[in-house]
DNA sequence: TATACTTTTTAGATATGGCTAAAAAAAACA
DNA sequence: TGTTTTTTTTAGCCATATCTAAAAAGTATA
Protein backbone atom coordinates (compact mmCIF):
# COMPACT_ATOMS: atom_id res chain seq x y z
CA UNK A 1 0.00 0.00 0.00
CA UNK A 2 2.38 2.38 1.02
CA UNK A 3 5.98 2.43 0.29
CA UNK A 4 9.20 1.53 2.63
CA UNK A 5 10.47 4.85 2.53
CA UNK A 6 6.48 6.60 3.07
CA UNK A 7 5.80 4.38 6.04
CA UNK A 8 9.28 5.65 7.83
CA UNK A 9 8.87 9.05 6.96
CA UNK A 10 4.94 8.39 8.73
CA UNK A 11 6.79 7.21 11.35
CA UNK A 12 9.43 9.67 11.75
CA UNK A 13 6.62 12.38 12.20
CA UNK A 14 4.64 10.68 14.33
CA UNK A 15 7.94 10.58 16.79
CA UNK A 16 8.83 13.97 16.49
CA UNK A 17 4.90 15.55 16.55
CA UNK A 18 4.79 13.90 19.90
CA UNK A 19 2.44 11.64 19.47
CA UNK A 20 0.72 13.78 16.52
CA UNK A 21 -0.02 16.69 19.24
CA UNK A 22 2.87 19.04 17.57
CA UNK A 23 4.06 20.51 13.78
CA UNK A 24 7.01 18.96 12.69
CA UNK A 25 9.96 21.18 11.04
CA UNK A 26 11.54 19.82 7.81
CA UNK A 27 14.89 19.77 9.29
CA UNK A 28 14.10 17.91 12.09
CA UNK A 29 12.64 15.25 10.01
CA UNK A 30 16.01 15.13 7.86
CA UNK A 31 18.15 14.79 11.16
CA UNK A 32 15.70 12.16 12.47
CA UNK A 33 15.61 10.33 8.51
CA UNK A 34 19.29 11.19 7.81
CA UNK A 35 18.60 12.64 5.00
CA UNK A 36 19.08 15.86 3.31
CA UNK A 37 16.33 18.71 4.03
CA UNK A 38 15.75 18.96 0.61
CA UNK A 39 14.67 15.06 0.37
CA UNK A 40 12.31 15.83 3.31
CA UNK A 41 10.33 18.62 0.76
CA UNK A 42 10.23 16.39 -1.88
CA UNK A 43 8.63 13.35 0.30
CA UNK A 44 6.31 16.07 2.15
CA UNK A 45 4.90 17.48 -0.98
CA UNK A 46 4.15 13.40 -1.70
CA UNK A 47 2.55 12.64 1.82
CA UNK A 48 0.83 15.87 1.51
CA UNK A 49 -0.99 14.87 -1.64
CA UNK A 50 -2.25 11.91 -0.40
CA UNK A 51 -3.24 13.30 2.88
CA UNK A 52 -0.96 11.66 5.17
CA UNK A 53 0.21 14.95 6.41
CA UNK A 54 -1.57 18.46 6.21
CA UNK A 55 1.08 20.85 5.01
CA UNK A 56 1.53 24.39 4.07
CA UNK A 57 5.22 25.97 3.11
CA UNK A 58 7.63 27.07 4.94
CA UNK A 59 4.88 26.33 7.79
CA UNK A 60 6.18 22.47 8.40
CA UNK A 61 3.46 19.59 8.48
CA UNK A 62 0.93 17.95 10.88
CA UNK A 63 0.60 14.31 10.42
CA UNK A 64 -2.87 13.65 9.56
CA UNK A 65 -5.10 10.93 11.38
CA UNK A 66 -4.88 8.94 8.20
CA UNK A 67 -0.82 9.23 8.72
CA UNK A 68 -1.51 8.56 12.23
CA UNK A 69 -3.26 5.08 11.65
CA UNK A 70 -0.24 4.01 9.34
CA UNK A 71 2.17 5.11 11.64
CA UNK A 72 0.99 3.41 14.67
CA UNK A 73 0.73 0.35 12.52
CA UNK A 74 4.15 0.14 11.59
CA UNK A 75 5.15 0.75 15.29
CA UNK A 76 3.24 -1.86 16.62
CA UNK A 77 5.02 -3.94 13.67
CA UNK A 78 8.37 -2.96 15.03
CA UNK A 79 7.58 -3.73 18.92
CA UNK A 80 5.86 -6.53 18.09
CA UNK A 81 8.60 -8.37 16.26
CA UNK A 82 11.29 -6.83 18.76
CA UNK A 83 9.62 -8.73 21.59
CA UNK A 84 9.83 -11.99 19.06
CA UNK A 85 12.91 -11.04 18.33
CA UNK A 86 14.00 -11.28 22.43
CA UNK A 87 11.73 -13.71 24.05
CA UNK A 88 11.64 -16.24 20.91
CA UNK A 89 14.81 -16.06 19.65
CA UNK A 90 16.85 -15.53 21.94
CA UNK A 91 18.44 -11.84 20.99
CA UNK A 92 19.57 -9.63 23.25
CA UNK A 93 17.39 -6.01 23.39
CA UNK A 94 20.03 -4.29 22.50
CA UNK A 95 20.48 -6.01 19.09
CA UNK A 96 16.50 -6.17 18.00
CA UNK A 97 16.38 -2.29 16.79
CA UNK A 98 18.01 -2.64 13.39
CA UNK A 99 16.35 -6.64 12.47
CA UNK A 100 12.63 -5.01 13.57
CA UNK A 101 13.44 -1.59 11.47
CA UNK A 102 13.19 -4.16 8.34
CA UNK A 103 10.37 -6.88 9.34
CA UNK A 104 8.12 -3.59 10.37
CA UNK A 105 7.69 -3.04 6.64
CA UNK A 106 6.74 -6.72 6.31
CA UNK A 107 2.84 -6.05 4.64
CA UNK A 108 0.45 -9.08 6.22
CA UNK A 109 -2.79 -8.30 8.73
CA UNK A 110 -3.21 -11.68 9.14
CA UNK A 111 1.02 -12.61 9.78
CA UNK A 112 0.59 -9.57 12.82
CA UNK A 113 -2.35 -10.84 14.51
CA UNK A 114 -0.97 -14.42 14.46
CA UNK A 115 2.36 -12.67 16.02
CA UNK A 116 0.24 -10.86 18.24
CA UNK A 117 -1.05 -14.13 19.35
CA UNK A 118 1.78 -15.90 19.39
CA UNK A 119 3.10 -13.48 21.47
CA UNK A 120 0.63 -13.86 24.02
CA UNK A 121 -0.50 -10.57 23.36
CA UNK A 122 2.43 -8.40 24.82
CA UNK A 123 1.59 -4.73 26.06
CA UNK A 124 5.04 -3.56 26.24
CA UNK A 125 8.47 -4.42 23.91
CA UNK A 126 11.81 -4.87 25.31
CA UNK A 127 12.04 -1.81 25.97
CA UNK A 128 9.39 -0.67 27.83
CA UNK A 129 7.63 0.88 24.75
CA UNK A 130 3.86 -0.01 24.08
CA UNK A 131 2.51 -1.61 21.59
CA UNK A 132 -0.69 -0.46 20.32
CA UNK A 133 -3.62 -2.86 19.30
CA UNK A 134 -4.83 -3.24 15.81
CA UNK A 135 -6.83 0.34 15.92
CA UNK A 136 -3.55 1.96 17.28
CA UNK A 137 -4.36 2.45 21.06
CA UNK A 138 -2.01 1.93 23.48
CA UNK A 139 -2.01 2.18 27.41
CA UNK A 140 -0.15 5.47 28.43
CA UNK A 141 1.80 5.37 31.39
CA UNK A 142 3.34 8.54 32.94
CA UNK A 143 6.99 8.36 32.58
CA UNK A 144 9.42 11.09 32.68
CA UNK A 145 13.70 11.06 32.17
CA UNK A 146 15.22 10.35 35.45
CA UNK A 147 17.31 13.25 34.91
CA UNK A 148 13.75 15.09 36.13
CA UNK A 149 13.40 13.15 39.24
CA UNK A 150 13.99 15.17 42.20
CA UNK A 151 16.58 14.00 45.29
CA UNK A 152 15.15 11.45 47.74
CA UNK A 153 12.48 10.56 45.85
CA UNK A 154 12.17 6.81 44.43
CA UNK A 155 10.68 5.90 40.91
CA UNK A 156 11.07 3.06 38.82
CA UNK A 157 11.86 2.34 35.09
CA UNK A 158 9.50 1.47 32.60
CA UNK A 159 11.15 2.55 29.31
CA UNK A 160 14.85 3.43 27.58
CA UNK A 161 15.48 4.25 24.09
CA UNK A 162 16.36 1.56 22.26
CA UNK A 163 17.95 2.94 19.08
CA UNK A 164 20.88 3.44 21.04
CA UNK A 165 22.94 -0.27 21.27
CA UNK A 166 25.45 1.32 23.25
CA UNK A 167 23.42 3.12 25.71
CA UNK A 168 21.45 -0.79 26.58
CA UNK A 169 25.27 -2.31 26.63
CA UNK A 170 25.45 0.14 29.25
CA UNK A 171 22.56 -0.96 31.46
CA UNK A 172 23.07 -4.22 31.73
CA UNK A 173 26.83 -3.48 32.79
CA UNK A 174 25.72 -1.39 35.45
CA UNK A 175 22.67 -3.51 36.28
CA UNK A 176 19.54 -1.59 34.82
CA UNK A 177 16.61 -2.94 33.09
CA UNK A 178 12.99 -2.16 32.96
CA UNK A 179 11.58 -2.43 36.00
CA UNK A 180 14.51 -1.45 38.28
CA UNK A 181 13.34 0.80 41.23
CA UNK A 182 16.16 3.68 41.78
CA UNK A 183 16.07 6.05 44.82
CA UNK A 184 18.22 9.11 43.73
CA UNK A 185 20.78 9.77 46.50
CA UNK A 186 21.98 12.67 45.56
CA UNK A 187 21.95 15.11 42.42
CA UNK A 188 25.28 17.05 41.46
CA UNK A 189 24.82 20.48 40.31
CA UNK A 190 27.91 20.56 38.55
CA UNK A 191 27.23 17.87 36.11
CA UNK A 192 24.18 16.84 36.07
CA UNK A 193 25.14 13.44 37.15
CA UNK A 194 23.36 11.47 39.97
CA UNK A 195 24.19 9.21 42.94
CA UNK A 196 21.29 6.44 42.71
CA UNK A 197 20.79 3.16 44.56
CA UNK A 198 19.28 0.22 42.57
CA UNK A 199 16.50 -2.33 44.34
CA UNK A 200 17.65 -0.93 47.00
CA UNK A 201 20.70 -2.89 47.41
CA UNK A 202 23.63 -1.23 44.61
CA UNK A 203 24.77 2.42 44.74
CA UNK A 204 26.34 4.16 41.91
CA UNK A 205 27.27 7.38 39.62
CA UNK A 206 25.52 8.14 36.76
CA UNK A 207 25.41 10.63 33.60
CA UNK A 208 23.44 13.16 32.97
CA UNK A 209 23.28 11.80 29.51
CA UNK A 210 22.29 8.65 30.86
CA UNK A 211 19.24 9.91 32.99
CA UNK A 212 17.87 11.69 30.85
CA UNK A 213 17.92 8.32 28.24
CA UNK A 214 16.04 6.52 31.42
CA UNK A 215 12.29 6.67 31.55
CA UNK A 216 10.98 5.94 35.34
CA UNK A 217 7.40 6.24 36.75
CA UNK A 218 7.31 7.53 40.02
CA UNK A 219 3.49 6.64 40.52
CA UNK B 1 24.29 -6.31 -0.13
CA UNK B 2 22.02 -7.13 -2.96
CA UNK B 3 18.59 -5.39 -3.73
CA UNK B 4 15.38 -7.35 -3.39
CA UNK B 5 14.76 -6.89 -7.47
CA UNK B 6 19.03 -8.56 -7.60
CA UNK B 7 17.75 -11.48 -5.11
CA UNK B 8 14.66 -12.49 -6.86
CA UNK B 9 16.08 -12.18 -10.57
CA UNK B 10 18.96 -14.48 -9.17
CA UNK B 11 16.32 -16.62 -7.39
CA UNK B 12 14.04 -16.79 -10.84
CA UNK B 13 17.55 -17.27 -12.47
CA UNK B 14 18.50 -20.39 -10.33
CA UNK B 15 15.18 -22.11 -10.33
CA UNK B 16 15.01 -22.17 -14.49
CA UNK B 17 18.81 -23.43 -14.54
CA UNK B 18 18.21 -26.50 -12.85
CA UNK B 19 19.88 -26.01 -9.87
CA UNK B 20 22.76 -23.94 -11.87
CA UNK B 21 23.09 -26.60 -14.62
CA UNK B 22 21.87 -25.26 -17.65
CA UNK B 23 21.54 -21.24 -19.15
CA UNK B 24 18.44 -19.34 -19.21
CA UNK B 25 16.41 -17.66 -21.77
CA UNK B 26 15.42 -13.81 -21.84
CA UNK B 27 12.07 -14.82 -22.07
CA UNK B 28 12.06 -17.41 -19.66
CA UNK B 29 13.09 -14.92 -16.90
CA UNK B 30 10.85 -12.38 -18.30
CA UNK B 31 8.07 -14.82 -17.92
CA UNK B 32 9.12 -16.20 -14.16
CA UNK B 33 9.70 -12.28 -12.69
CA UNK B 34 5.78 -11.14 -14.54
CA UNK B 35 8.20 -8.28 -16.60
CA UNK B 36 8.85 -7.55 -19.86
CA UNK B 37 11.64 -9.11 -21.73
CA UNK B 38 13.32 -5.84 -22.04
CA UNK B 39 13.53 -5.02 -18.31
CA UNK B 40 15.13 -8.61 -18.21
CA UNK B 41 18.15 -7.58 -20.27
CA UNK B 42 19.22 -4.36 -18.63
CA UNK B 43 18.91 -6.45 -15.13
CA UNK B 44 21.34 -9.38 -16.82
CA UNK B 45 23.71 -6.63 -17.83
CA UNK B 46 23.50 -5.40 -14.14
CA UNK B 47 24.11 -9.11 -12.84
CA UNK B 48 26.75 -9.29 -15.35
CA UNK B 49 28.46 -6.67 -14.35
CA UNK B 50 28.90 -7.50 -10.55
CA UNK B 51 29.90 -11.16 -12.01
CA UNK B 52 26.74 -12.74 -10.58
CA UNK B 53 26.19 -14.33 -13.78
CA UNK B 54 27.78 -15.33 -17.42
CA UNK B 55 26.16 -13.73 -20.01
CA UNK B 56 26.70 -13.13 -23.66
CA UNK B 57 24.26 -11.12 -25.97
CA UNK B 58 21.74 -13.09 -27.27
CA UNK B 59 23.02 -16.06 -25.73
CA UNK B 60 21.15 -16.13 -22.48
CA UNK B 61 22.59 -16.57 -18.74
CA UNK B 62 24.46 -18.92 -16.58
CA UNK B 63 24.21 -18.33 -13.19
CA UNK B 64 27.33 -17.99 -11.66
CA UNK B 65 29.18 -19.09 -8.18
CA UNK B 66 28.76 -16.29 -6.28
CA UNK B 67 24.90 -16.05 -7.97
CA UNK B 68 23.99 -19.64 -6.78
CA UNK B 69 25.53 -18.82 -3.21
CA UNK B 70 23.10 -15.40 -3.05
CA UNK B 71 20.17 -17.63 -4.54
CA UNK B 72 20.53 -20.43 -2.02
CA UNK B 73 20.78 -18.19 0.72
CA UNK B 74 17.38 -16.27 0.03
CA UNK B 75 15.90 -19.94 -0.89
CA UNK B 76 16.99 -20.65 2.75
CA UNK B 77 15.17 -17.89 4.11
CA UNK B 78 12.51 -18.28 2.41
CA UNK B 79 12.21 -22.42 3.32
CA UNK B 80 12.69 -21.26 7.22
CA UNK B 81 10.36 -18.72 7.00
CA UNK B 82 7.86 -20.62 5.45
CA UNK B 83 8.40 -23.32 8.32
CA UNK B 84 8.37 -20.48 11.23
CA UNK B 85 4.67 -19.67 9.58
CA UNK B 86 3.27 -23.09 9.18
CA UNK B 87 4.51 -24.58 12.42
CA UNK B 88 4.69 -21.65 15.23
CA UNK B 89 1.80 -19.65 13.84
CA UNK B 90 -0.41 -22.23 12.19
CA UNK B 91 -0.85 -20.73 9.03
CA UNK B 92 -1.74 -23.13 6.87
CA UNK B 93 0.56 -24.31 4.19
CA UNK B 94 -1.13 -22.74 1.32
CA UNK B 95 -1.09 -19.07 2.85
CA UNK B 96 2.33 -18.56 3.63
CA UNK B 97 4.40 -18.06 0.04
CA UNK B 98 3.41 -14.82 -0.26
CA UNK B 99 4.77 -13.84 3.11
CA UNK B 100 7.97 -15.79 2.75
CA UNK B 101 8.66 -13.41 -0.55
CA UNK B 102 9.09 -10.59 1.58
CA UNK B 103 10.71 -12.00 5.03
CA UNK B 104 13.13 -13.73 2.69
CA UNK B 105 14.96 -10.36 2.32
CA UNK B 106 15.64 -9.45 5.47
CA UNK B 107 18.97 -8.91 6.21
CA UNK B 108 20.84 -10.65 9.41
CA UNK B 109 22.58 -13.56 9.22
CA UNK B 110 22.50 -14.01 13.20
CA UNK B 111 18.49 -13.82 12.70
CA UNK B 112 18.60 -16.75 10.11
CA UNK B 113 21.03 -19.02 12.14
CA UNK B 114 18.47 -18.57 15.57
CA UNK B 115 15.48 -18.79 13.78
CA UNK B 116 17.32 -22.03 12.43
CA UNK B 117 17.46 -23.31 15.58
CA UNK B 118 14.51 -22.01 17.60
CA UNK B 119 13.15 -24.29 14.32
CA UNK B 120 14.66 -26.78 15.52
CA UNK B 121 16.97 -27.54 12.66
CA UNK B 122 14.30 -28.43 9.70
CA UNK B 123 15.50 -29.96 6.95
CA UNK B 124 12.46 -29.32 4.39
CA UNK B 125 9.66 -26.61 4.34
CA UNK B 126 5.88 -27.15 4.57
CA UNK B 127 5.94 -28.33 0.74
CA UNK B 128 8.70 -30.64 1.00
CA UNK B 129 11.33 -29.00 -0.53
CA UNK B 130 14.51 -29.44 1.03
CA UNK B 131 15.89 -26.25 3.11
CA UNK B 132 20.06 -25.34 2.10
CA UNK B 133 22.39 -24.78 5.26
CA UNK B 134 24.22 -22.10 6.01
CA UNK B 135 26.74 -23.06 2.91
CA UNK B 136 23.76 -23.97 0.41
CA UNK B 137 24.43 -27.73 0.55
CA UNK B 138 21.08 -29.70 0.64
CA UNK B 139 20.07 -33.01 0.71
CA UNK B 140 18.80 -34.43 -2.63
CA UNK B 141 16.10 -36.70 -3.11
CA UNK B 142 15.01 -38.47 -6.14
CA UNK B 143 11.69 -36.85 -7.44
CA UNK B 144 9.76 -37.09 -10.39
CA UNK B 145 6.37 -35.55 -11.58
CA UNK B 146 3.51 -38.26 -10.42
CA UNK B 147 2.67 -38.22 -14.25
CA UNK B 148 5.49 -39.90 -14.93
CA UNK B 149 5.14 -42.87 -12.85
CA UNK B 150 3.99 -46.06 -14.57
CA UNK B 151 0.55 -47.83 -13.96
CA UNK B 152 0.30 -50.53 -11.28
CA UNK B 153 3.74 -48.72 -9.20
CA UNK B 154 3.52 -47.11 -5.62
CA UNK B 155 4.91 -43.99 -4.53
CA UNK B 156 5.03 -41.48 -1.84
CA UNK B 157 4.02 -37.86 -1.92
CA UNK B 158 7.86 -35.83 -1.14
CA UNK B 159 6.81 -32.16 -2.62
CA UNK B 160 3.89 -29.72 -4.07
CA UNK B 161 4.08 -26.70 -6.20
CA UNK B 162 3.96 -24.30 -3.52
CA UNK B 163 3.46 -20.84 -5.45
CA UNK B 164 -0.16 -22.34 -6.79
CA UNK B 165 -2.51 -21.76 -3.56
CA UNK B 166 -5.47 -23.54 -5.20
CA UNK B 167 -3.28 -26.67 -5.98
CA UNK B 168 -2.69 -26.82 -2.34
CA UNK B 169 -6.05 -26.21 -1.39
CA UNK B 170 -7.12 -29.12 -3.79
CA UNK B 171 -4.65 -31.44 -2.45
CA UNK B 172 -5.92 -30.40 1.22
CA UNK B 173 -9.56 -31.55 -0.63
CA UNK B 174 -8.51 -34.90 -1.88
CA UNK B 175 -6.40 -35.87 1.21
CA UNK B 176 -3.18 -35.78 -0.64
CA UNK B 177 -0.05 -34.52 1.56
CA UNK B 178 3.47 -34.79 2.09
CA UNK B 179 3.85 -38.20 2.80
CA UNK B 180 0.59 -39.49 1.45
CA UNK B 181 1.62 -42.88 -0.36
CA UNK B 182 0.40 -43.27 -3.38
CA UNK B 183 -0.76 -46.27 -6.13
CA UNK B 184 -1.60 -45.98 -9.91
CA UNK B 185 -3.96 -47.91 -10.60
CA UNK B 186 -4.74 -46.89 -13.98
CA UNK B 187 -3.43 -44.35 -16.34
CA UNK B 188 -6.09 -43.15 -18.85
CA UNK B 189 -4.10 -42.09 -22.01
CA UNK B 190 -6.81 -40.09 -23.27
CA UNK B 191 -6.44 -36.57 -20.78
CA UNK B 192 -3.23 -38.49 -19.06
CA UNK B 193 -5.34 -38.34 -15.91
CA UNK B 194 -5.01 -41.23 -13.70
CA UNK B 195 -7.19 -43.20 -11.09
CA UNK B 196 -4.84 -43.93 -7.52
CA UNK B 197 -5.20 -44.99 -4.41
CA UNK B 198 -4.38 -43.03 -1.16
CA UNK B 199 -2.67 -44.78 1.91
CA UNK B 200 -4.18 -48.07 0.35
CA UNK B 201 -7.77 -46.48 1.59
CA UNK B 202 -9.07 -43.88 -0.60
CA UNK B 203 -9.24 -43.84 -4.49
CA UNK B 204 -10.31 -41.41 -6.55
CA UNK B 205 -9.22 -39.75 -10.33
CA UNK B 206 -7.14 -36.87 -10.65
CA UNK B 207 -6.09 -34.85 -13.63
CA UNK B 208 -2.69 -34.66 -15.84
CA UNK B 209 -1.85 -31.11 -14.71
CA UNK B 210 -2.57 -31.81 -10.59
CA UNK B 211 -0.50 -35.17 -11.18
CA UNK B 212 2.76 -32.57 -12.98
CA UNK B 213 2.71 -30.96 -9.81
CA UNK B 214 2.77 -33.51 -7.54
CA UNK B 215 6.68 -34.49 -6.99
CA UNK B 216 6.46 -38.27 -5.90
CA UNK B 217 9.50 -40.94 -4.91
CA UNK B 218 9.71 -44.53 -5.72
CA UNK B 219 12.88 -44.99 -3.37
C1' DT C 1 12.34 48.81 9.05
C1' DA C 2 16.17 47.50 6.47
C1' DT C 3 19.62 44.01 6.68
C1' DA C 4 21.50 39.61 7.99
C1' DC C 5 20.91 34.97 9.14
C1' DT C 6 18.34 30.61 9.09
C1' DT C 7 15.15 27.57 7.20
C1' DT C 8 12.84 25.70 3.46
C1' DT C 9 11.94 25.03 -1.26
C1' DT C 10 13.15 24.60 -6.09
C1' DA C 11 16.18 23.41 -9.94
C1' DG C 12 18.71 20.21 -11.93
C1' DA C 13 21.38 16.06 -11.22
C1' DT C 14 22.00 10.73 -10.34
C1' DA C 15 20.72 5.77 -9.57
C1' DT C 16 17.40 1.98 -9.67
C1' DG C 17 13.96 -0.58 -11.91
C1' DG C 18 10.34 -0.59 -14.72
C1' DC C 19 7.76 0.22 -19.48
C1' DT C 20 6.74 0.30 -24.98
C1' DA C 21 8.22 0.42 -29.59
C1' DA C 22 11.72 -0.31 -32.84
C1' DA C 23 15.94 -2.45 -34.36
C1' DA C 24 19.02 -6.26 -34.57
C1' DA C 25 20.34 -10.95 -34.15
C1' DA C 26 19.28 -15.76 -34.06
C1' DA C 27 16.41 -19.58 -35.31
C1' DA C 28 13.06 -21.84 -38.14
C1' DC C 29 11.35 -23.02 -42.43
C1' DA C 30 10.32 -23.33 -47.23
C1' DT D 1 19.91 -20.54 -49.08
C1' DG D 2 16.80 -16.89 -48.81
C1' DT D 3 12.84 -15.45 -46.27
C1' DT D 4 9.97 -15.33 -42.32
C1' DT D 5 9.31 -15.72 -37.48
C1' DT D 6 10.95 -15.50 -32.88
C1' DT D 7 13.98 -13.84 -29.51
C1' DT D 8 16.72 -10.40 -27.62
C1' DT D 9 18.57 -5.93 -27.29
C1' DT D 10 18.51 -0.95 -27.68
C1' DA D 11 16.39 3.62 -27.58
C1' DG D 12 13.78 6.54 -25.29
C1' DC D 13 10.52 7.02 -22.01
C1' DC D 14 8.43 7.18 -16.70
C1' DA D 15 8.36 6.95 -11.44
C1' DT D 16 10.67 6.80 -6.95
C1' DA D 17 13.93 8.44 -3.91
C1' DT D 18 18.04 10.43 -3.28
C1' DC D 19 21.64 14.40 -3.70
C1' DT D 20 23.99 19.45 -4.14
C1' DA D 21 23.64 24.17 -5.17
C1' DA D 22 20.90 28.13 -5.69
C1' DA D 23 16.80 30.76 -4.82
C1' DA D 24 13.10 32.14 -1.95
C1' DA D 25 10.69 32.78 2.29
C1' DG D 26 10.64 33.45 7.05
C1' DT D 27 12.88 35.06 11.37
C1' DA D 28 15.96 37.75 14.04
C1' DT D 29 18.55 41.83 14.83
C1' DA D 30 20.55 46.35 14.68
MN1 LIG E 1 13.27 -0.51 18.07
MN1 LIG F 1 11.83 -1.01 21.11
MN1 LIG G 1 7.28 -20.61 -1.09
MN1 LIG H 1 7.80 -23.76 0.02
Amino acid sequence: MYSLSEENYLKAIYHLSNHGQDSVNTNAIAEEMKTAPASVSDMIRKLSKKKLVDYQKYRGVNISTKGKDIALKVIRKHRLWEVFLVEKLNFHWDEVHEIAEQLEHIQSPVLISKLDEFLDFPKHDPHGDPIPDDDGNFATVKKEPLSEIEEGKSCKVVAVNDSNSAFLKYLDKVGISIGTSIHINERIEFDGSMEITLNKEKSLTISQIAAQNLLVTTA
